[in-house]
Parts: structure tokens; C-alpha cells; sequence
DNA sequence: GCATTATATTACGAATACATAATATAATAA
DNA sequence: TTATTATATTATGTATTCGTAATATAATGC
């Protein structure tokens, strides 16, 4: 993704798609955490409130995005958060929404 | 709403409210273009590349959730960012994916 | 008045997202 | 080997969102 220009079309279409994936609360919520430190589907689970399955989806899908990486120990999972753009993001969030 | 606190679920779900505006291409370019400064329905018509309907219905809900206001002059509606946040939210993102 | 321009509203089918249930897989423990 | 735990996958009905067409309203210009 280029950056140093005004908003596009293009350029929003692009961050349109990141800002979809945080426009839900448990997914938003999931992320908030993975900010900090990396942690399982089960504990993500437990914070988020939302399904084993929904959970693992989220994660899936947000793996196949990008945003979030996977690593496997033992019978758990981890997943952190793998674009440093959407770190920034989360850390405005938290600056505008909870400071 | 309130501040001060680590995300909590009720938290991310207004965040996660506000971001859905937000993470919808032309939306999103709309709303970038009103924190310059004021603009018609027609001029971000014409910016955003939606139609005449899909526009109005955009800053029609806008208006409703307090993001945006209107002024009325003439046959011309102008629109303006109403919320500070999401001026502040909308130069994060500049911040993040622009510079 | 009539035509035109600017905006708003309503309606509705198509596409998408959601939540949930069911099932599968893989690792560990007993 | 059987049971249990952790995670992933698939399926599916429902709800929501989107885009567009049609129509309405209101102001201006002729």
C-alpha cells in the first residue's frame, strides 16, 4: 500500500476493508487484546465473550487478511497481531475512545 | 460516553458502531473531505462518485447519529463534521495511511 | 405558470454478514 | 485406547446492508 497522498477512491477502499474488520464489537474487542501480548482462541474466547467458533473464524479470517499471525504450541494456538498499521490504529482508538 | 477506562465490551460496541460508518469506501471518503471544510450534497456527489440517493441517505443517517450537521442555504444543504472524535479519528487514519 | 436544479424519501431485490449448530481434527491425559 | 480439551471447518437460516429506481419536495430561473 502506497501512502504519502490525499484520500483516493482507492486509498479508501483499502482502509474502508481494515475499518470493516474493527466495525464489530467482539472482533474490535479481540484485537484490543492482541495488542498487548499474544493469547489463545480460548482465552480470546473467554474475553471477547463470543462463540468457540465465531472466535476461531474471526481469527481466520482476519489471518488470511493479514492483520492478526498464528502460532501453533502444542494443543493452543496464539494469535498476535501482525500489521503494525493496525496496531497505530488500535493505540488512536484507544487515545480518542478511552483516554 | 465516558472515558477513562481499558476497552470493556460496552466500549468496543460504540467504537465498533462508529467504525462501521467509517468502513464503507464512500463514506469514508465523505466524511474525509468534510473535515476540510463544509460541502453540498452535490460536491461530494461529485467527490465520492455515489449517487444523488445514495449520498443523501449516507449523510441522512450521519446526521442522525450526531457525525455530521447541516445548514441549509438556498436550494443547498451543506454538511460539516459534527462529532470532534471522528475529525480526530479521520486524522489518525490520514496519520496512519497517508504520511 | 412551467422547467430546472438540489435534496430527501421510500421501496425493494441482491448481496453480505452474523450467529449458531454440527462436525472434524489434533493433542494430551487417563 | 478412550476421554477430554483446544481449535478449525462447514453448513445454514436470518438479519443487515447496499445499490438503485422511483417519487416527492423545495427553491430558483425563465
Amino acid at each position: 500500500m502506497d501512502k504519502k497522498q490525499l484520500p483516493t477512491v482507492e486509498k479508501c477502499e483499502f482502509v474502508a476493508e481494515v475499518l470493516k474488520v474493527l466495525s464489530h464489537p467482539q472482533r474490535l474487542l479481540i484485537l484490543c487484546q492482541l495488542t498487548d501480548e499474544a493469547k489463545s482462541v480460548g482465552d480470546l474466547e473467554k474475553l471477547s465473550g463470543a462463540s468457540q467458533s465465531a472466535v476461531s473464524q474471526f481469527l481466520g479470517k482476519m489471518k488470511a487478511q493479514g492483520l492478526v499471525k498464528a502460532s501453533k504450541q502444542n494443543q493452543f494456538t496464539y494469535y498476535d497481531i501482525a500489521d503494525p498499521d493496525i496496531k497505530k490504529l488500535i493505540q488512536a482508538l484507544y487515545t480518542i475512545y478511552c483516554l
